[in-house]
DNA sequence: CACTCGTTGTCAACCGTTTGCCGAAGAATT
DNA sequence: AATTCTTCGGCAAACGGTTGACAACGAGTG
């Protein structure tokens, strides 16, 4: 009574059977190895299939076949532009393989990271797993259970894909010295976040090999807006003539405060955000930022764990490079033209 | 050989059932009906359950059940945060209910959305759909093979779900009056959207009430950031002293280009934008914009899908309100204060 | 003690698909 | 013409779980 019988009762492999007079298995394998059956068989039934609007229940296929076609994507925040975009490359990418996507909003919460991951357990064929926080070892036992990928972390001996913060790291410096700073800020994100350590390692190698320029660290914000905001005025009145932010949001937080106080951007500070979120090209001055490839590390990250799939085997970590984009954020270093004549740029090595 | 035996055969109903000496449906029962079965059996077979990790295979269960525990949510563009947001609002309502969200970005193409619909049947419960493009047609054939919900977009006997866009473009119209606007600007949006023709509707109809406002149009603009750029100064040249953006992104296009042209902003020009997006509160001047609950519009939307599965039912079309957030971009009318003594507050009808 | 009843758990069928095995028939080989 | 090889298609079992029908059993009732 109160199911009006909606969806119209699909139309399975053994209707198509019977209009035919022939076994459901012979409708199966015309459809699913052509070569199996006769070319009169296989038209009649290939036709009759999708007039009748014939879906194979993936559900039920995958009970016998153990392949779901699913696969699951585990992020910390969807409302970060970074990790949507990640999530749109994925999909994509699953798509063009045949594959559906599963999304999942961790909100930064292992807990809720551990429920996902075993909620996926026999719905997915693998996972893309994109978790700053999750302790190592829980990585490991669950990466045994179920095939995955991991994005912008390492653990031994599980497939993964980040970005070579140390280039990006040494783009930014070489860019900095070469409008004349010598002394550069960084301001750190989370403890805890394994972007963080490969980024600040990154620097730290990328300032070794560029003996001219020294480094000010300063402390940890959060990797957000007002992270920013809270930092500026303490790395004004530092004196370093140019900061690495952790991320965008924080960079942006620092633009922001600084704007308010009428401190002149980049004549006063040069400022580099990281991630290159669209947010940063609509600001005024424009933000200099390292452009991490997120779609592209989704579709590569599906790539990476349908290869998986196909035939397990140890791969080292893959890395994608980060891409500097300068805007207006950043410019020649104040009130310091004294060392322009240096040769700069055959420093580069590539 | 290639395969190193990953994934350690998972444990199932019959496993279970021989290790206690007892059939496989009273295993079932046990875990899915606790009362068919004796409480010491109950206690034991639980028991057992979770100490050998069992998951059920809910693409089995789906099989006799009929129920896959998916739903599905398709938008235009995961890079639009609103759409993201959507995503994540939808997904961990979802999961407060059990289910598993499949998300597919169906890049603003009807075919990909097409696809998208007719890959889901039979492997989702009811799915969340935002398309603002596709025809109603092929809307209402969809939904009559699949639940549907629709966000932003009403189709007649399609449950559907929105934003009161009257009231929102009433609040906007009500502020912009009480700082001495007369005559505002609006930009509208893509051709054929849904949502344009909405809010240039209750832009009209607010106007319509607020007698003393009068309404300029300007034409279509890509609903971007590039096509806020390109309006600004034909709108700055017209004479309006405040406008009305289609989105948050147009808005801070005008807004951009305003300061890359030193005029000021809100003294010379009030923006509104519309969505509420992040991004609006970095840029300085900060955007006043309506902000839409996506978060919770995804939210919302997976509620009555799931309503609509358990009992299917005529609804009328929700509407949820947007907000008027005030930041720095409206200000009071450029130059004109010679009526600001007019009382305004009682037109207010709540 | 015979009877009814409620509880507990088994049997077997089923959901939609795939696949190994086998027999039938036609084609090719000798 | 007899034999072997191929090709085609059917049968039936499986995948993992659910569920209606039913048997066995112990307990309560007259």
């Amino acid at each position: 009574m109160a199911e009006p019988n909606k969806e119209p009762a699909a139309v399975t492999v053994r209707d198509i059977a019977k209009r035919l007079g022939v076994s459901a298995s012979t409708v199966s394998r015309a459809l699913s190895q052509p070569d199996k059956v006769s070319n009169a068989r296989r038209l009649e039934i290939q036709r009759l299939a999708d007039s009748l609007g014939y879906r194979p229940n993936l559900a039920a296929r995958g009970l016998t076949t153990g392949q779901t076609k699913n696969i699951g994507v585990v992020v910390p925040d969807l409302d970060n532009p970074v990790f949507a975009s990640l999530v749109k490359g994925a999909q994509a990418r699953g798509r063009s393989w045949g594959y559906s996507v599963f999304v999942s909003d961790s909100e930064e919460d292992p807990r809720l990271e551990t429920e996902f991951l075993r909620s996926f357990e026999n719905r997915v064929d693998g996972i893309v797993l994109f978790s700053p926080r999750m302790s190592s070892e829980m990585i490991q036992e669950h990466a045994e259970r179920l095939p995955t990928v991991l994005v912008n972390r390492e653990v031994e001996a599980i497939p993964s894909l980040g970005v070579d913060d140390r280039e990006a790291m040494r783009q930014a410096i070489l860019h900095l010295r070469s409008l004349g700073h010598r002394l550069v800020g960084h301001i750190s994100g989370p403890v805890g976040s394994w972007a963080d350590r490969s980024r600040a390692e990154g620097l730290r190698l990328a300032i070794e090999e560029t003996p001219d320029v020294q480094l000010a660290e300063f402390g940890r914000v959060a990797p957000a807006f007002s992270g920013g905001v809270a930092a500026a005025d303490w790395v004004l009145d530092s004196g370093v003539t140019a900061v690495i932010c952790y991320n965008d949001l924080v960079a942006l937080g620092v633009l922001h405060r600084l704007t308010d106080r009428g401190v002149p951007v980049p004549e006063r500070l040069s400022i580099i955000g990281f991630d290159g979120i669209t947010a940063g090209s609509y600001v005024t001055p424009s933000l200099t930022t390292l452009a991490v490839p997120s779609q592209r590390m989704g579709r590569d990250a599906v790539d990476l764990l349908l290869a998986q799939l196909e035939s397990p085997r140890a791969t080292s970590p893959m890395h994608l490079p980060a891409n500097l984009i300068v805007r207006e954020s950043t410019g020649v270093a104040s009130g310091l033209d004294r060392d322009r004549s240096r040769p700069l740029t055959h420093t580069l090595s590539r």
